[in-house]
DNA sequence: GAGCACTGC
């Protein structure tokens, strides 16, 4: 055989006819592509990857394509590409480089001749689709063909023919589980990197290690210009060596100038409010972004500014038009949401003040969602971050002074059509002195219980010493571990078990991983199922401002009064019931959304059930059923017991002893002694959120190496409490119920003894 | 008697 690379197979629709001897890729050799060589293919009357005529339309793209910043660079790219391994990229806003530098290591790379993809990963789903869409439109392809994208639930591609794929980064991360040399892919762009997304943290570490396995792969690594050195030396080809090379395109985006207050403002959002006023007041025509924290605290803005610009409107028609404000936050509904593209008002009258439109989000706008038209941005510089607390194990929302980075970035969406302006609501002193460069990776700043099942599951063996760009604090990492080895996921060697492999493959927390892996062992595996997918989705509960009473209602109808557990698969199981009928859920003040995607999740975690032939069971006595589930409930959420002290319902966690409050959300009509929960927050006081009775000596039974009482500390009541069962049990020397084990429904003596 | 920054598998 000739060498491959003289000549590209045809491809997919490609008709050898339209061909003929003129294959615009004849004679190329993959990673030795120059600028002209694209250039020419690019210009061409046949589509070098289909073989079809262009279409009038793609030449048109292909114009627009050519004024961005990044195809002047083209032929910088590509010497760079082809000489080396690794490159970190840094392309501003509007400099095209998600779009554009896909294509070129396309025609570069030549991926298809080698039967290999290239991958360009995404923090976010709908980024992956719809720059899928414009590439594939770009190329002159059908979206799904040579160009497709890979997100949870749904699979745009088309093995064997896809070979440009965007995805969402924990895809990747997944393959990479089954794959760890990612074997399908020539090239691997990752994208965004300096948001530092969990998925996008750790495969950068995979990715480094793999390196130096697979000689034949490239990584691009992209991101905003601040994190480009960091990635540069993190990057570096040899050892203490040179930094990787750096490729940087200048953005396309119009001069913003940023105004200071005088002295730290006591009150931001009344600070806020006052600016937005002012501006509408006083500057020209041009629409208004203001960030806020959280949904509160905008729709309480929303409605102070709207009855402040009422007035001005009233007082001075003549030189203040008018303004409409719409709140922007993730649990709005998306119609709601669409909103923010709506245009500004008219003026009252002909040739009046033209009118204004303000949106008040929270850091939604900063990253996920870009408005046109913004001119002006109030930047009070907060924002909500998680926090991770090892040593109680919670996680929380806190309120904090958001980075520089973040601060630019959001600056930049005053200059998106044309120059603008941003007001910082806090000192320039403040800026330079106090925000952090950038907002901490969220490596730093959550639970790992995960992401170390992953890594153990890739192979990983040593956590502490894995070469992450951030290292996580040990603790953390301790916490992650400690967990996954009650789980029985690793054992005392921190080895993966045949269960944790099987646990790491599900989309799940380890803890609600195991529980539904040992549920067809208490015969209610139908219902963990659910309870899990319920739990993976946002609130399904509705609440709306002047119905709270009517929600509640509905809630309380549907309420079991054993454990919000329970609850959450009656309401499902309703759900079903009524053919996911949308009425039934507004009725009942459910989100139909999240049902929707609760339903979803329940699919694909039954199909992994399958994969491991886990049967999906259930008990046909429901007050049997709800014994069970409420036991396999246990087998999860073991380390996250709620044990009542004292009349007045004190709860105190089990080993923590943290004092913690039944959230007033529950569902329980009485206060158990003991209980599990999901949650533990952190808001106006410690609570426990998603709770469910259970008894003590299944917390013995299930759970013997955690419930261990020498590894309690001495003198608590709880401590005291499990004694009692314990030394009760032992007396009669038998588990009380698995004895009696006269019909199928009980829970199987297995389930006893191995968990 | 309270809340839900945002993403992802």
């Amino acid at each position: 055989m000739a060498n491959p690379y003289t000549r590209a197979p045809p491809l997919g629709s490609g008709s050898s006819k339209a061909l003929g001897d003129k294959d615009p890729f004849y004679g190329w050799l993959p990673r030795r592509i120059n600028a002209e060589q694209v250039q020419k293919a690019m210009a061409g009357d046949v589509n070098p990857f289909t073989k079809q005529p262009h279409s009038a339309q793609y030449k048109k793209i292909l114009e627009t394509r050519k004024k961005l910043p990044v195809f002047a660079q083209m032929s910088e790219f590509l010497r760079m590409f082809s000489d080396n391994q690794i490159i970190v990229m840094v392309g501003e806003t509007g400099s095209g480089k998600t779009t554009q530098i896909p294509q070129f290591v396309c025609y570069s790379d030549l991926p298809h001749t080698k039967g290999k993809l290239i991958a360009c990963t995404q923090p976010r789903r709908v980024a992956a689709m719809s720059v899928a869409k414009r590439v594939a439109d770009e190329m002159d392809m059908p979206l799904g063909k040579q160009v497709g994208y890979s997100i949870r639930f749904e699979d745009m591609t088309e093995p064997g023919t896809t070979f440009l794929k965007y995805m969402t980064d924990g895809m990747l991360l997944r393959e990479a589980m089954n794959d760890p040399d990612l074997t399908r892919y020539s090239t691997i762009i990752l994208d965004e990197a300096h948001e530092r997304t969990l998925a996008t943290d750790i495969l950068m570490g995979l990715l480094k290690a793999l390196a130096r396995r697979r000689a034949d792969l490239k990584i691009i690594v992209m991101s905003a210009t601040l994190d480009a050195l960091k990635f540069q030396k993190y990057f570096s080809v040899s050892k203490g060596g040179e930094p990787a090379p750096l490729f940087k395109v200048p953005g396309r985006t119009h001069p913003v100038e940023v105004f200071y207050t005088q002295d730290p403002e006591p009150d931001y959002v009344e600070a806020a409010i006052r600016t937005v006023l002012m501006i509408h007041r006083a500057e020209e025509p041009g629409d208004i972004l203001l960030f806020l924290t959280g949904e509160e605290e905008i729709e309480d803005a929303c409605k102070k500014i709207k009855l402040e610009a009422d007035d001005l409107l009233n007082q001075d028609p003549d030189s203040v038009g008018p303004l409409v404000c719409i709140p922007l936050y993730s649990s709005l509904p998306p119609q709601q949401q669409q909103r923010i593209f709506d245009p500004a008002p008219t003026p009252r009258m002909p040739d009046g003040p033209p009118g204004r439109k303000i949106v008040i989000s929270t850091n939604i706008a900063e990253t996920s969602l870009t408005i046109d038209g913004i001119v002006y941005v109030v930047d009070p510089g907060f924002s909500k971050q998680r926090v991770y607390n090892p040593r109680i194990r919670v996680d929380s929302l806190l309120v904090s002074p958001i980075s520089k980075a973040s601060a630019q970035q959001r600056a930049g969406r005053a200059g998106r059509t044309r120059p603008g302006k941003c007001f910082r609501l806090y000192t320039e002193r403040d800026f330079m002195k106090e925000l952090e460069e950038q907002t901490h990776p969220e490596i730093l700043r959550s639970n790992l219980a995960n992401t170390v099942l992953e890594l153990v599951k890739l192979g990983i063996k040593d956590l502490v010493k894995f070469d992450y760009v951030d290292a996580p604090a040990p603790e953390t990492l301790m916490r992650a571990l400690e967990l996954l080895n009650y789980l029985a996921a690793l054992d005392d060697d921190g080895n993966l078990t045949p269960l944790g492999a099987i646990m790491a493959d599900f989309p799940l927390d380890p803890q609600m991983a195991k529980m539904l892996i040992v549920s067809p062992e208490f015969n209610c595996s139908n219902e963990i199922l659910t309870i899990v997918a319920m739990l993976s989705v946002p609130n399904v509960w509705l609440r709306p401002p002047n119905q709270r009473k009517e929600a509640d209602a509905a809630k309380a109808m549907l309420t079991v009064p054993d454990g919000d557990h329970l609850t959450l698969m009656n309401v499902y199981n309703n759900y079903q019931q009524n053919s996911h009928d949308r009425g039934w859920a507004w009725n009942n003040y459910l989100s139909q959304r999240a049902l929707q995607q609760a339903d979803n999740v329940r699919s694909q975690l039954q199909r992994n059930m399958e994969r491991f032939e886990i049967d999906l069971v259930t008990t046909a006595d429901p007050k049997r059923l709800h014994m069970n589930v409420r036991q396999a409930l246990v087998c999860g959420f073991f380390m996250q017991v709620g044990h009542k002290e004292g009349e007045k319902g004190q709860y105190f966690t089990v080993k923590d002893n943290q004092v913690v409050n039944l959230h007033p959300s529950c569902g329980l009509d009485n206060q158990p002694e003991w209980v599990i929960f999901n949650e533990f927050v952190l808001t106006t006081k410690p609570y426990i959120r998603t709770v469910t009775d259970v008894r003590p000596e299944w917390l013995l039974e299930y759970a013997p190496n955690y419930f261990d009482l020498s590894s309690f500390p001495d003198g608590t009541e709880t401590k005291r409490a499990l004694q009692r069962i314990a030394n009760k049990r032992s007396r009669k020397n038998a588990p009380p119920e698995s004895s009696s084990n006269g019909k199928g429904d009980r829970p199987s003596k297995r389930a006893k003894k191995a968990y």
